[in-house]
DNA sequence: CCTCGTGTTCATTTTTTCTTGAACAAATTA
DNA sequence: TAATTTGTTCAAGAAAAAATGAACACGAGG
């Protein structure tokens, strides 16, 4: 696969003469964010879509999206679906106009703090009820048997886990401005 | 997909008369492990391992992870070496047996600092290097343009997250007691 | 009520990632 | 040194995830 020059057909809006124009630096940054994206093992088009929306000067429509990154409208769909739960892109409601126009989040704190309370804090809560029902299974057994001793602490220990990040998350929230 | 016992094969050992045997907790302990792994996006059977090594009372061997998790020896050799890497295994050397014995690292602090060094602290570097280079080509430009000022805003707030979150990093590794 | 503009859903295709197992290397022992 | 044990590598198949686009829903305006 050659590199570079991936994300194509961005927008011109061309009045510059010849040489490379802004453009191209665009197009590296939002490159930027596809490489986030994988790293965070989010699907390549969501990083294209919030660096493009980084980029813009002001917000743009699902038509400019599709259009300018060359993706399917189930990929913007999809990708704006996510990143506004996440709250890493806003809506924009413009009067007189009926679509929808996106933003991107900037401040580094409140996308941090979606990402903690949307993706981390509900999987915290799912390993709470899956600890519970081991702690279940677990109480029903003999306490003379050592490999029953043994994971009857290693499930304790597993709570101890999940009760520590559980602390640790609003620290970490508050810690960020709320 | 049928639900339930999928780890399958775990190691008997089975003194007990009839009744489902702690194998049955371990299982549940391992699945457990195995959930985690594809929230962080990790191959199954490295929650399986890990899981397995967790509720193991003693460090156990590559072929006793083979056998009793009936993954492949490519599976356990990659799987072992990832999760040597973030130093949430560790090999034991026993004298006068040639093989490796594993053992998991069961300090949630430990873990947490060996993510945060093995994977996060690197990918840090990465972006710092890459906006380095988009710094370069962003300075290049005219200061008259919009569309450049623009871009030479955004660059420069991305820098300002990568710092801010490089110098966040080595609090938390430090209130994970390093 | 009909049509057009906007966006969503979802079955299918495409791409990526994981697992497997056979071939291979390294180290030990006979 | 040959045979054996132990674990790694990597090409190929299997499984999972993402992207696509046509069909669909919903609402606004005529």
């Amino acid at each position: 696969m050659p590199s570079g020059a991936e994300t194509s057909a961005l927008r011109t809006n061309d009045d510059s003469p010849d040489a490379g124009d802004s453009a191209d630096l665009q197009i590296e940054v939002i490159e930027f964010f596809v490489h986030i994206a994988q790293l965070l093992h989010l699907p390549k088009s969501i990083g294209q879509i919030f660096g493009y929306l980084f980029c813009a000067g002001e917000p743009r429509t699902f038509d400019d999206i599709v259009r300018d990154l060359s993706v399917s409208k189930g990929s913007a769909s999809q990708g704006l679906r996510f990143l506004r739960n996440l709250n890493a892109v806003r809506v924009i409601y413009i009067p007189g106009n009926r679509r929808d126009h996106f933003e991107a989040e900037d401040r580094l704190s409140k996308l941090a703090a979606g990402f903690l309370r949307e993706r981390v804090e509900p999987q915290l809560e799912v390993g709470q009820e899956r600890l519970a029902r081991l702690k279940n299974l677990v109480e029903r057994r003999s306490l003379s048997d050592d490999a029953d001793l043994l994971l009857r602490e290693r499930v304790g220990r597993l709570e101890g886990w999940n009760s520590k990040a559980r602390q640790i998350l609003p620290v970490m929230l508050d810690f960020l401005g709320i």
